[in-house]
DNA sequence: CGAAGGGTTGAGCCCCTTCAATCTTAGTGG
DNA sequence: CCACTAAGATTGAAGGGGCTCAACCCTTCG
């Protein structure tokens, strides 16, 4: 969504504060009503909620130039909360300011919309991800959208980035248990995938690896 | 979202035409490109993508009053595919429309912009749900939300409704097997949550099938 | 040097799947 | 009016994928 030079002003008027967050920082409390949308500068995030049992479910991984709480903006109480994966630099823009940017001008409006329709396609993938596919695809798959995402935001290349999952969030992000994502991590290792050293993932053969996860990556609406 | 008079009348100003769609018919194919939006007048719809194996996933149900491909208006290629669940009356109103109308009338793209955002919503608990409850919370918190949906769009009780979709399409929503959603229906009415006759559902103990479920109603964000 | 967070590995179990058969109900044509 | 059919629901038996529990390792950092 191209912005023309009015618009893009407009949004650069937007009153601001940058914050830098710590690692494991909340954003946005479950529950809370934040007064400010956050854009994400530099550093991961990523979306969750709790269930009764206590355990998380990670609904969503925001990188750079991502707005993690767009919604905020009208929904007022926050269903999920959003937390830093990494240390982050952080635009806080009132929720105010960006509800009134969007209804002066519209093509903003527009934008941020469209953002919010992404992220809806993202969260249908993830339902059959997490629903329909086995343990390894879902890490394979996963792995293949990180990878993708990161190169399509100019943060590394698609099959050789640094991973900013510990092995408890990426069981988080696909429903299982940290054990078996550690034990798929080494199957795919095994099968000759990928490769790893620490979180340095090598993606050494992106084929198999697409194959394996059925990973098409039409959902993720990259420009082309 | 309450709309304005003049917003109103440009809604109702759209160009639409209403047509009767059977029983498990197309409204979207995934990987065409929709020219209409599709808004359900009547009858029940769900959105679903298809994995490797064959197997379904389906990513939501809707029902009278939902537009189920507002994102077509600006993504175009439709990343999944939507299918009537029973005989439905839907309006279809071009996509150039709804972009037009959106940008004309702010205040009718941020409440289509809102509706996306209760959608985005819906589409986390899913992926909470379908990730880390059991079979039996699955199936339970399904039925409370569709109880309380059907309720909210005045379709019927949230303690006695009929159920829109078969045991196969329940266990497309949950990420499980027909046979096992059959067996936790059973064990629900087992329970004395439930009660069955054919596809009627009686919420027999409403405190019950919450808890059991860990339903709470917020992610809806109905109006209060 | 000690502590803590994250990663790795093994053994046993169980929730859910698979496969297969049977039943019920509604619809259809003779 | 009834035999026939097909879709959906139901039930049983057996197997397996992922979980649980528990121990140990590695690295980083104070």
């Amino acid at each position: 969504m191209a912005l023309g030079t009015q618009d893009r002003d407009a949004v650069l008027a937007l009153p601001c504060e940058v914050i830098m967050a710590a690692r494991e920082h909340h954003l946005v409390r479950e529950g809370g009503q934040p007064q400010n949308a956050c854009l994400l500068i530099s550093g991961f995030a990523f979306r969750y909620q709790l269930v009764a049992d206590g355990s998380r479910s990670i609904s969503a991984i925001h990188m750079d130039g991502d707005m993690v709480n767009l919604e905020n903006s009208l929904l007022r109480i926050a269903d999920h909360g959003v937390k830093t994966l990494t240390s982050c630099t952080v635009a806080l823009i009132p929720c105010d300011a960006v509800r009134e940017v969007a209804r002066a001008f519209p093509n903003v409006g527009m934008a941020m919309w469209y953002s919010t329709l992404v992220d809806g396609s993202i969260f249908r993938e993830w339902i059959a991800n997490n629903s329909r596919r086995s343990a390894l695809e879902r890490i394979a798959h996963l792995l293949c959208e990180i990878g993708v995402r990161l190169e399509a935001a100019s943060l590394g290349k698609k099959s050789n980035y640094e991973l900013p999952l510990t092995q408890d969030q990426l069981a988080d992000c696909t429903g299982l248990t940290p054990v078996h994502v550690n034990r798929m991590l080494r199957a795919l290792h095994n099968d000759g995938a990928i490769a790893r050293s620490k979180r340095l993932i090598t993606i050494a053969d992106w084929d198999k690896l697409r194959l394996v996860a059925d990973f098409r990556s039409a959902y993720l609406h990259l420009p082309v």
